[in-house]
DNA sequence: GTGAAAGCGCTAACAT
DNA sequence: ATGTTAGCGCTTTCAC
């Protein structure tokens, strides 16, 4: 027991040649005659034979593998946009290593170590912070990353991301065209600079539309404290007539929220939530909501990083994806439209 | 440009000293005298250097990653099994490789090959289908491996599962517990054990009860069918006072279907669904649901995995987790309880 | 078109 | 306790 997998030179011998010979066929590499080609194959298919990436990629200097290291594994958005990265990464023959950066900082530069020590052929990162622990520690590795969702200041790498301010406009003019001149905005943490690139999204509309500025509630990132929060802050400041919130934990804090204070969705208060998941139209009311495109996040990622595993050169290039807003029931007019003729109230 | 990263060698020649010392100082594999630990610490600091997995694991034979393998990465059971298994793998200094078979046997079979390629420690699979297409080809690569969920006949793995059974008995007698004669069981497939375990569970204890058992609608995977299926079903067999869902996308989809056809939930349909997930407290009614112990599989699956790893050679564990109902207000008494005496209405 | 031989970066025997 | 050496399985010159 404990039999040691085959080698190429157990192939090579069973099929009579040499393990050259062997690396060429699998490895689609220079031309082998026909004969020997198939004699190799059927050796391998006989013995089960699978190459050992480990070693060819310590020869060849060629890593098939990309790491992808995300702030959770528990949150839906970011384990969609692994979904997404898998599939295309598989379909260029790469494998995924998974790691969770569990929001620190500390952990993310021990995670991106790690990873880095499989010399993968790129990296694609969703950081746990704006400071991104990491960009030192992989700048001089020289291995290619992608920077997504959470893009910051200026990095020297490619960066995917939605458009944050044109999606929080959108839910803006939503509220605004159903006459909503007083909005709460629930936010996690205004830490983050795609949460702060929402609420200006937002704020900028409200003015522009001469309507004052919404207030912006922080209420971190736990799902617990968000009802409370939000139920102490309309205790305190009055009933907005509609919310925004920023993130799906928010979102479900809201509504949470919204119930204890037999505050009826949305007969009441209006209600726009960020991440689209199915159980918002199965939800009573249904949820309006902004849909990321997490799906073309992944696959633009993928494309980006591919190509400079490719050896490209150019310039860093930063992606931002539109948005879609899907209305739903939460969302009710309350008035005349606050928005003036030349602002439409919703972009797809 | 395009530097190579340092070698054991670079930081050897910098700490003055051979790689093998180093190899022993950064493995902790051998006492080494602690001025020259001290100096080779330094080295590699002042590097940055990280050891070469590939390399390590190719000379050692030794890997520090385990690949995963599930149905679908869009499917937050799983990710959530994934959360759990990165977590304690990366506390034992494993890495992990995901891969998804996409409910497919043939994509299975190659994403586990690929995965294999790895020469890795062990592996973590969810099959796609009860036949487990991988069985032979993990079987001989001598990897251990351990089945997750979906556990069916027998394998010679070390299974982790829910008991399946037995939480959907406890569904059924909280039902009967609250008066409900009439149950429809909705469920995605009956081709997988564990759905079937479910059903099991659940007609028996309506046999047990002296009440007949409840009819079963297999409605397939995909969301959007459930609906429609759901509201067939019902026009033609007429409306039963509860419904049991038995996977996540079932109960979304009967919500949806019931509240098409205008009945209200829990005042004419009960409603208990499989998998507890957030949204199932935010909505409304809340969703009474059999919460899986999601984060318990993970850590049995990974401790099966390492005592294997570590050379475990005991016959195969089949472990079996309890779950838990969480009721909420989805279910509704309509009637005198259908239990006798000795049959408990809820276990936790 | 094919094979022989070297060597990727590391660790395990062995020698000192 | 440290260094020397060999070799893991593969790919890549470089001969032929």
């Amino acid at each position: 027991m404990a039999r040691k997998p085959p080698t190429m030179r157990d192939v090579a011998i069973r099929a009579g040649v040499s393990p050259a010979t062997v690396s060429n066929v699998l490895g689609h590499r220079k031309p082998v005659d026909p004969v020997l080609a198939d004699r190799v194959r059927q050796a391998a298919r006989d013995l089960n034979y699978q190459v050992d990436r480990a070693a060819s990629q310590l020869r060849s200097g060629r890593a098939h593998v990309v790491g992808v290291l995300v702030p959770s594994l528990e949150n839906p958005f970011f384990t969609a946009l692994i979904a997404g990265i898998e599939q295309a990464a598989q379909e260029d023959g790469y494998d995924i290593i998974v790691a969770s950066s569990h929001d620190s900082e500390a952990v993310e530069t021990a995670r991106m170590a790690a990873l880095l020590s499989w010399r993968p052929a790129g990296l694609v990162i969703v950081p746990a912070t704006d400071r991104f622990a990491g960009g030192e520690i992989i700048q001089n590795s020289q291995v290619p990353y992608v920077v997504v969702d959470r893009v910051s200041g200026q990095t020297a790498a490619d960066t995917v991301t939605m458009d944050n301010r044109s999606a929080a406009a959108m839910a803006a003019r939503h509220l605004l065209s159903l006459g909503h001149a007083r909005a709460l905005v629930v936010a996690s943490t205004l830490e983050l600079a795609n949460i702060r690139a929402r609420c200006r999204g937002i704020c900028e509309t409200f003015r522009e539309a001469g309507v004052a500025e919404p207030e912006v509630l922080e209420i971190g990132m736990s799902f617990g404290e968000v009802g409370e929060r939000v139920e102490r802050w309309i205790a305190d400041h009055g009933r907005p007539t509609s919310v925004i919130a920023l993130t799906n934990y928010a979102t479900m804090g809201v509504i949470a929220a919204l119930r204890r204070l037999g505050l009826s969705v949305p007969n009441t208060v209006s209600l726009i939530g960020f991440d689209d998941y199915t159980w918002m139209q199965v939800s009573s009311p249904s949820i309006t909501a902004v849909a990321q495109p997490v799906r073309q996040m992944a696959t633009a990622a993928w494309s980006a990083l591919s190509a400079r595993i490719a050896g490209e050169e150019a310039p860093a290039t930063g992606t931002e994806l539109p948005c879609k807003l899907e209305i739903r029931q939460s969302t009710r007019a309350i008035g005349p439209s606050l928005l003036s003729e030349n602002a439409p109230a919703a972009v797809s």
